[in-house]
DNA sequence: AGCTAGCGTTGGTGCCACCAACAATATCGG
DNA sequence: CCGATATTGTTGGTGGCACCAACGCTAGCT
């Protein structure tokens, strides 16, 4: 598999750190496709989910999406009755963003498809390996 | 800087890794950008360096590229004197692809810029530490 | 000879991360 | 209180990356 790739990319840490999450992206994002749903759906599904209703600026930053993405996809998932908007009356620069009942049975859903892609992803490793990278990935930050 | 991520995305370890490669991504993507080539270009270029005048079929398969992106970017480094293409009289169907002088210079530059993406982009972690973690990285293909 | 595979071209697409400019609202400091 | 600055959300993009349909030409295989 790896055997024809030119080995001055494969001597790279950043190759090999991109490629993994490529690989890894790939089987999400694959996954996510299929249960009707991109990246910053899912995130903006998560936030929603985690902290109930919040002011876009709050979820772009809970989400780590731009506001102008968190303006396109909360229109979006609003067309799609998954969220709601309303003005926020303490503060009449904000808009609220809440799940609907609809939205909330879709972040389940997308949930265990997230959980899935972890089982995946992560099979070739052990639990203690997994813990060593992601502890390692942090700590790159 | 991670104190208002939701729970949620920050546990899953596809999230730790996207967001580590994307850091990578974004240090890279800036330098080369700096230096006047993309990811596509400089990965073409390395396959030229490391094998000199190649078909565009294996240039497409030493740098992991689609042999569409392979001949918009040929197409565009040619454009720029930094390749050259001809036909491989072996075999009719194919173009060979080889670096100009140009070119090789060029690469020999972006070379010291991936050089010194690795040292920033790894710089978090001693030299033991990095050698796991990209133990572990290969381990997941 | 006929069928299949490979090659390169032309021209895209969606996802992701990023951004300029603007109007409305809120906050801060004098 | 007022002016300056910051925040918010909208509108409408861009480039990089990974991925692809369809075609004509060439090569390989049976």
């Amino acid at each position: 598999m790896n055997a024809d790739i030119t080995a001055r990319l494969a001597n790279l840490g950043t190759w090999q750190l991109s490629q993994a999450s490529a690989r890894s992206h790939k089987v999400l994002h694959a996954r996510l496709a299929r249960a009707g749903a991109n990246g910053y759906e899912y995130r903006i599904l998560a936030v929603l989910g985690d902290l109930g209703a919040v002011s876009q600026a709050d979820l772009g930053r809970a989400a780590v999406l731009d506001r102008r993405d968190v303006t396109h996809t909360v229109r979006n998932l609003q067309a799609r009755a998954l969220v709601t908007r309303r003005s926020d009356p303490g503060d009449r620069r904000q808009t609220l963003v809440e799940l609907t009942a609809a939205g909330a049975s879709t972040l389940e859903r997308l949930d265990a498809v997230l959980a899935e892609v972890q089982t995946e992803v992560f099979a070739a490793l052990s639990a203690d390996q997994r813990r060593t990278l992601l502890n390692l990935l942090q700590q790159l930050s």
